[in-house]
DNA sequence: AACTATTCATAAGG
DNA sequence: TCCTTATGAATAGTT
């Protein structure tokens, strides 16, 4: 393709040879961003001219990385040292984990039963009952602690309505057994108790919250 | 160059875009290896189909670990270790979904449930109850199934014995009618049926079980 | 998998 | 390195 063919054979000539790489360097990224995009493949390539400068190509979804988790799983090849295989291990060990745990929540939800040999469903049901028993134990526990809870805030409540009370009676006596001759005195200490903290007579509903 | 031009954007028909794919990939491939005969090059060129099928071309004077350890020099990245990050990243996040299963697992079992907000317990509670009513109807599914392939075989071994009943009645018929007479041909022609194979007359146990 | 019309890549030259 | 252009290669669409 050109102004005559060629033989494929080292090119002799230094200039040519520099010329013709990088034309056909750019060929060769320019093709392979076109079959990624065409294609949806994924295309790792890197190239070294023979002076060592380096270009490279990977496709957008797949960091180099990437590329070579997949080299090594298809290929069977290790580029990695025992440290990367000790952690891609790790990785995959886990993930079976992940996956048998995942199982096992579907089947305590109910689903992917018919997968599974009768005999399998009844630890599985057990399981469940087991786990409905204990669930509602504790709701019963909290029920109890939060009425213990509200019997306690209640006596409380009571006893420290009780006391305001008996402080505003007195409060009250004291006010009116100064009189207005007082009324200078009552100015350097005013009482400083706003209308909302004075306590009202219970209100009903509140005990039977 | 083909018989029209295309946009390189995917090719949404699949037939095409495989055809099309190993076309290109075989054209890259080519390319691939003159550079590396015509200028002195070293390529290192792995692609993926949308299929998951790997191509790989390589230097003969590369394999693709001096290539990556070229590319490490190259562009100072360092794959190793970026690699190494990876892994480990993706540890982590797989156990952390890892731990997370493992609780609802526990939950799901009536365990750690302390630690959990009231609120939290009614979900819980839920999922369990729904767990037991799908495990419960799919065991009345089997069961129905069992009851129904068991009147089947029931039907079947009534109709069996009948039939072997009355073949017996035949052959005993017969061998009466020959009496005596017919001693000499019997034992040329045994029956060959031993003790263990003559029906007997049906048990009625077997029909209940 | 082959064919072929067409587009594309590129060798040579400036 | 970039432009031009004649030429051969690659390949899209078809059979």
């Amino acid at each position: 393709m050109g102004r005559g063919k060629i033989e494929i054979r080292r090119i002799e000539n230094l200039a040519n040879r520099q010329v013709t790489y990088s034309k056909r360097r750019n060929g060769i990224l320019k093709k392979a961003k076109e079959i990624t995009v065409l294609c949806d493949a994924e295309v790792s390539l890197v190239i070294f001219s023979s002076t060592g400068k380096m270009s490279e190509y990977c496709s957008s979804s797949a960091t180099l990385i990437k590329m070579l988790d997949r080299y090594q799983k298809a290929t069977g090849k290790k580029l990695w040292d025992a440290k990367h295989e000790f952690l891609s291990k790790e990785v995959d060990r886990i993930k079976k984990e992940n996956d048998s745990m995942r199982m096992k929540l579907r089947h305590l939800k109910g689903e992917d039963l018919t997968s599974l040999h009768p005999k399998e469903l009844i630890p599985i049901e057990e399981a469940l009952q087991d786990g409905l028993t204990n669930v509602r134990s504790r709701q019963v526990e909290l029920w109890k602690m939060l009425q213990k809870n509200e019997r306690k805030l209640e006596d409380e409540n009571k006893h420290l309505s009780y006391i305001l009370r008996h402080q505003q009676l007195v409060m009250d006596m004291n006010e009116r057994e100064m009189g207005y001759g007082y009324h200078e005195r009552e100015s350097e200490y005013p009482l400083h108790v706003p209308c909302a903290f004075r306590v009202q007579p219970i209100q009903p509903n509140l005990q039977n919250k």
